[in-house]
DNA sequence: CCTCGATGATTGAACGATCATTCAATGGAA
DNA sequence: TTCCATTGAATGATCGTTCAATCATCGAGG
């Protein structure tokens, strides 16, 4: 067995420390408006500790991208898709989706910004976007099997959904009563009937 | 009449190539990436030239996005909303809105970008779409009193139509068969009758 | 038509500041 | 004693901006 385990676990959580600063900074101001010395200041240590840590600026940026994958929350919201009708649970996704966006808005802040300027950091978007679609069109096509929703594009209503919901959080609207709002008025239509 | 009406031309026009090649490499490095020099390079001239048209840096950026106000094409589009029957008068807003985007995406780019660390770029942006919101709520309103639509809340709908083209554009998705589809699910919702 | 002074466009190295990163030295824990 | 965490000034590079000098254009006067 290891014999450091206090000093590694006094690593780690430095480490953390680190990780968790720089978030916050890169969120506050962006990553190039951030300096190391910044980042240092903030955490309370040399800036030369940071590297001891991290290869570099760039690889402290992608340990705070790592340091989350929201595709379990994702696939953990669909498992209770069928225990419920449809209404109810397109409010459920599309309340817990705005939840996630704002409890996870300094990392939403970080991909979006850099996404504008780094190709691999959009191409990681587009997988992820890509999955969540594609969850959420597999769910629609099962209601249309079942009858619940009339045959349609399911992709242009997920695309729908995911946007409405993206713009409300870019906005900053509030969920309600935007979202039931909008969950009627994607199921039922705004035509005269 | 001016006397220098030659020399002023040439310094406007290059006044103009100094904007135009700052606005590209804006839109693929993002501002902090782009040096002066860089600019300088790409338009075959010498760095201290460009501080004889602009008072600095961030004149130059400034001076990029003043060059577009969109508002003059959206009060223009709904010059002609009485006209169309709603579908296709929505099907023509959402396809402008998507081509616009497509051409002004160097704009759109430096201004999200620049929007996640400028507080007075957000507020720009906040008041254009607040009249964008505005100029379609509006529009809603006229078609629900007119019986066309059924009454709701035309806010939540505006925001449905921005932000599911705005997802479009932002995915790279292509405008058709999601324009029809997306248009068709808000008229008729996907719920099956 | 030519010359010359005035004016504005342009140059590009220098300047002061800041950056990311390195590293020899130090301190504390194991 | 060994090992790892930590320091913080130094390093080389790049940044935005300045500015004295140069060049080109323009208009007035002869």
């Amino acid at each position: 067995m290891t014999t450091s385990t206090k000093r590694e676990a006094q690593a780690q959580e430095r480490r953390n420390q680190l990780i968790d600063v720089a978030r916050r900074l890169f969120a506050e101001k962006g990553m190039e408006r951030t300096s190391i010395r910044d980042i240092a200041d903030a955490a309370g240590v040399a800036p030369g500790l940071i590297y001891h840590y991290f290869e570099n600026k760039d690889a402290l940026f992608w340990a705070i991208i790592e340091r989350h994958n929201p595709l379990a929350e994702m696939t953990a919201l669909f498992a209770q898709a069928e225990t419920l009708p449809v209404r109810e649970f397109m409010l459920l996704a599309a309340t817990r989706g705005y939840a996630l966006m704002g409890e996870r808005q300094d990392l939403l802040r970080i991909v979006f910004h850099e996404a504008l300027s780094r190709p691999e950091m959009l191409q990681r978007i587009r997988v992820l976007q890509q999955m969540g679609i594609a969850l959420l069109v597999g769910y629609l096509n099962g209601r249309i099997a079942a009858g619940e929703l009339r045959p349609h594009n399911a992709e242009a209503t997920a695309r729908m959904l995911v946007g409405s919901i993206l713009a409300l959080r870019l906005t900053g609207a509030p969920a309600e009563p935007y979202i039931t709002d909008i969950i009627d008025n994607l199921l039922c239509g705004v035509a005269a009937p």
